[in-house]
DNA sequence: CACGTAAGAAACACTTGCGTATCTTATAAC
DNA sequence: GTTATAAGATACGCAAGTGTTTCTTACGTG
């Protein structure tokens, strides 16, 4: 179960923190929070807990530690295939595969959180969106208007961002990757139509 | 905390059960699924553990048992006001009031369920739903066909049951009620202009 | 009213994780 | 090379929950 895989050299410093949170993701994705203890890390970590007793006091403040780093190494692009459609399924399938499993941790590992702060999903999002910034469905439809693919209308946010909603729901519901034949009629059968028919 | 309150009398067979099954709805929500322990329940329900190991095997299915009685005890009835906007919004209205407790519970609380039984919500939804039933917003877009207030064409369900779906996602993003504007909007804005476009 | 069923109490051994203390030994810096 | 630092191993008492066993006693059935 350790990952040092016969490595005899001791780990240091920013090295070992790396490998250590490297772990913790592992066991977060693997076991869950419930899983997530200090314990179960160090092991497969390769070291032993008072180690990273010296670096964070408890799991919350280790689980912060592993979101954030998470969070970071998987940017997510804004696709520009050329068409509203193509765009649409390229960022869905896209958000599938480099989001799906952070979406359903989140609102386990937070929800302890939200109970604390009586705060909910959606205001920590705010909090943490830098402000002002376009979505990136705003973005594909101002790309397709311009094009001019569809009519230059006033849109509510809840249509332009339909299908992202119904791709959370969707990798709540089931847990998991969503099929692609689910993301096809998200956007073929729902989100086409009703931005075309105006 | 016992909820006996000076009940010398000793409960047996179906009361019993009752309370239990209410003592665990209110560790349920007080505590959480982390909290959901049979030591807990037991002690809430002024018994021992034994008499709940007698009816259930462990915490998952004394679960499974609390759901069901809970969704059960407060059905949605399937308004009927005569028009298919109307009884879309008395629908939405509804579930906001009696069941927007229970989704924030099912869908964030219930990851570590879903976890240890490998299962999802999407199942565990079947496993408290009466089977082979028709979804209350299936009947609503029935009637509107039969009043020939819509066109008598197939719909896919993902389409029907949009709503429902958007209710959902805006129950889990707040972790609370749902404000009647959203409820408007998602059937004035969304689901009436792709039902109506065929 | 007698009796069988099951409620409820208490204890069992066991497991997992916590947070800390102690000690060694490798290694990076000097 | 010597030395300060921190890695890594081991062990501690503690707490909470598990699943089970045993025993007593209340209560509904007949």
């Amino acid at each position: 179960m350790s990952s040092r895989e016969g490595c005899t050299t001791r780990r240091r410093g920013a090295a070992l923190e790396t490998a250590i949170l490297e772990a913790a993701w592992k066991v977060l994705r693997d076991q869950g929070y419930a899983g997530f203890t200090f314990e179960a890390i160090a092991a497969r970590a390769g070291t032993s807990r008072p180690v990273l007793y010296r670096r964070w006091s408890g799991r919350q403040e280790l689980l912060v530690a592993t979101l954030r780093q998470l969070w970071q190494s998987k940017p997510i692009e804004i696709p520009d295939t050329g068409s509203l459609r193509g765009d649409a399924l390229a960022f869905l399938m896209q958000a599938d595969e480099r989001r799906a499993r952070i979406i359903t941790l989140m609102s386990v590992e937070l929800h302890e959180y939200f109970r604390e702060t009586g705060s909910s999903f959606r205001e920590l999002r705010a909090a943490i969106r830098e402000p002002g910034q376009a979505t990136a469905l705003e973005v594909i439809v101002e790309r397709a208007v311009a094009r001019g693919e569809i009519a230059d209308v006033a849109r509510p946010a809840r249509v332009v961002n339909l299908p992202f909603e119904l791709f959370r729901q969707e990798v709540i519901m089931t847990m998991g990757a969503v099929p692609p034949e689910a993301i096809h009629e998200i956007v073929d059968e729902i989100w086409l139509p009703l931005l075309l028919q105006g």
